[in-house]
DNA sequence: CTGGTTGTAACAAAGAAGATTACAACAAAT
DNA sequence: ATTTGTTGTAATCTTCTTTGTTACAACCAG
């Protein structure tokens, strides 16, 4: 199985926060529109982000805003903030291996640090991107599209 | 969600290999027995792993043993055999964003690369990761646990 | 107080993983 | 040639997880 489609949606929320902030309030069924998304999915993303520190968000007057300097958040903070894999382990254990055969029942010790470090390298990388070089390559992608409508 | 317990039981299975091999014929009973799974998945494992030239196993005769040296397979020629993650991805995306929104229509363009870096990453690490480190530390495992037993 | 919004509960729908049963294909031993 | 033990695989079931959907209370601002 994948890493969960709320990342992708959270990493796609703040692209949509950063672009169009000044232009629109960036409400659950905004947001819904842009990713096709149901709004009530949105609403959890957006309170597991709000509940993580990383945007503010209210009841009543609604729209969502980023509530650190964007090189303050990692993609990793996002990762972590939506809750992509169980208890934050990677890798799926079956569930009672044998006790009775010595491999069985050594299997954790054997591989977990192994797949600790396998994780680590990803979250690692995952934390040398932030939201500021996303706010970047938004900008230069729609500027991008805005340059070939014009047929530069 | 999580990456499929298939990786973690083809570890666990060429764990068994390394360990058993010499004393026991390795069947999918007795990987079923060990790794306390469903002899029939057991057995769709050990299709993959045998479509990957990973390891031998026949009909009739029955019994799997490893194809190669181990020092030449490494952790990821087992995770890409067993298939863990949909079309290689490991992240999932929304299926359709909005083609009306700048930024829903852009979105992988704006993301893919860094995921490209972050599986990367993750991969590399894998790749790092060889059967024979996995037989020497289930040795030193199954050693501490005699000598443990033994009361030294 | 009205309108628009969030937060959340409750339930439905869809999809995926793994379990289970059943059986044909096959090889080796006798 | 038959028996035995095994793999390969289809078909179905159960369970779990994710996502969608409906509904509505809580809330704020004008």
């Amino acid at each position: 199985m994948q890493i969960s489609s709320r990342f992708t949606l959270a990493i796609h929320i703040f692209a949509c926060i950063n672009t169009f902030e000044d232009e629109y309030k960036v409400t659950s069924d905004f947001l819904a529109e842009s990713t096709n998304v149901n709004p009530v999915i949105i609403r959890k993303i957006l309170g597991q982000l709000k509940g993580a520190g990383l945007i503010n968000v209210a009841r009543g007057t609604g729209g969502a805003s980023v509530a650190k300097p964007l090189n303050q958040i990692t993609f990793l903070d996002v990762y972590r903030a939506v809750d992509c894999v169980e208890n934050g382990n990677l890798f799926h254990f079956h569930e009672n291996p044998s006790t009775n055969c010595p491999v069985g029942r050594n299997i954790h010790h054997i591989l977990d640090d192994k797949l600790v470090r396998v994780q680590a390298a990803m979250e690692n990388e995952l934390a040398s991107i932030t939201l500021e070089d996303l706010k970047r390559d938004t900008e230069k992608y729609l500027l991008q599209e805005k340059e070939a409508a014009q047929g530069k």
